[in-house]
DNA sequence: TGCCAGGAGTTAG
DNA sequence: CTAACTCATGGC
């Protein structure tokens, strides 16, 4: 058991967000899986719990969380924005993970047109038939599937998970990647307009989920994925009501947001979830997001 | 029953 | 460059 002393961090905001789609609640903790491992967290006030099977190193903890960086002071620009100040307020603590490339990938290929709810579903079950089961106290997970592991599927085989016209989509990306064809490792160290332009070669990836990727899982805190609900914040806030192209709102996102534009992102997509739903959301449907689906 | 869901690809203006 | 259409599936 792994003990960390947390400050500006909220382990809910965190994995309820939208941005990770493994983390089921488990007492007063989460259970989830990582990489190889499964772990079992939970926090009580700045203390943060961490228990993995096979061990991981305190240092990976603190990279998949951020915990090395300054919040407060990467988002300090922010503050001073009419909109985003009560936002950050009300889910203050929220961080961006730092997920892994090819999960991160292959999960958002999974969210076009498609409901949150549903795609955890779709991760669940290619994980579950297609990955390695992993243990820890009851709890059992499976490991998500390699690229390689997909790569070798056809669309029959996947057709039990059910995914629908992205099938093709994210068994082109995986021969891709196995093949060496594509490596996600290389963006790491691009610039984010390159390592984006990059990405958009991929089959079932356009910008939206190009932008996720960079901001989930490459440390491209500059990026701004641009969905449903942003749109509607960013017309209802900043736009007088008004539509906006695509390319218009991600040019004011980055002149106005700059550098934490993801976490401007971040913040503004789970305000506008909560407070501009046009359906009043029950208490019943928010925790259902988390519970079991079969 | 019909409508929508963290879109992407394709085609036509 | 923009707008409009289709794509497969499930929940409400």
């Amino acid at each position: 058991m792994l003990r960390f002393h947390v400050t500006d961090f909220n382990l809910q905001h965190t994995l309820e967000c939208g941005q990770v789609f493994r983390w089921r609640r488990n007492g007063r903790g989460y259970v989830g899986v990582v990489g190889d491992s499964i772990w079992r967290i939970s926090q009580e006030g700045g203390s943060l719990f961490v228990e993995t099977d096979p061990p991981v190193s305190e240092e990976k903890v603190l990279q998949y969380f951020s915990l090395s960086l300054d919040l407060s002071k990467l988002v300090e620009p922010l503050q001073e924005d009419p909109i985003l100040r009560p936002a950050l307020q009300e889910f203050w603590g929220l961080r961006i993970l730092n997920q892994d490339p090819w999960e991160c990938l292959a999960s958002y290929i999974f969210s076009s047109f498609n409901n949150v709810p549903r795609i955890r579903c779709l991760v669940e079950n290619l994980s579950l038939r297609f990955g390695t089961p992993v243990g820890l106290n009851g709890s059992l997970r499976y490991t998500f599937p390699t690229a390689g592991r997909l790569a070798s599927l056809t669309p029959e085989e996947l057709r039990p998970i059910r995914p629908g016209f992205r099938d093709r989509y994210l068994l082109e990306t995986a021969r891709k990647i196995a093949e060496g064809r594509f490596d996600l490792e290389k963006l790491r160290h691009m610039k984010t307009a390159e390592a984006r332009e990059m990405l958009l070669t991929l089959p079932g990836v356009g910008e939206k989920v190009a932008d996720c990727v960079l901001l989930f899982s490459l440390g491209k805190n500059d990026a701004f994925p641009v969905d449903v609900w942003i749109e509607r914040a960013l017309r209802k806030f900043y736009f007088r009501g008004r539509r906006r192209t695509l390319r218009k709102m991600q040019r004011f996102a980055q002149k106005r947001f700059g550098a934490a534009a993801g976490y401007a992102q971040e913040y503004l997509y789970a305000y506008a979830r909560r407070h501009l739903d046009q359906r009043p959301k029950t208490k019943d449907s928010e925790s259902s997001a988390f519970s079991l689906m079969s």
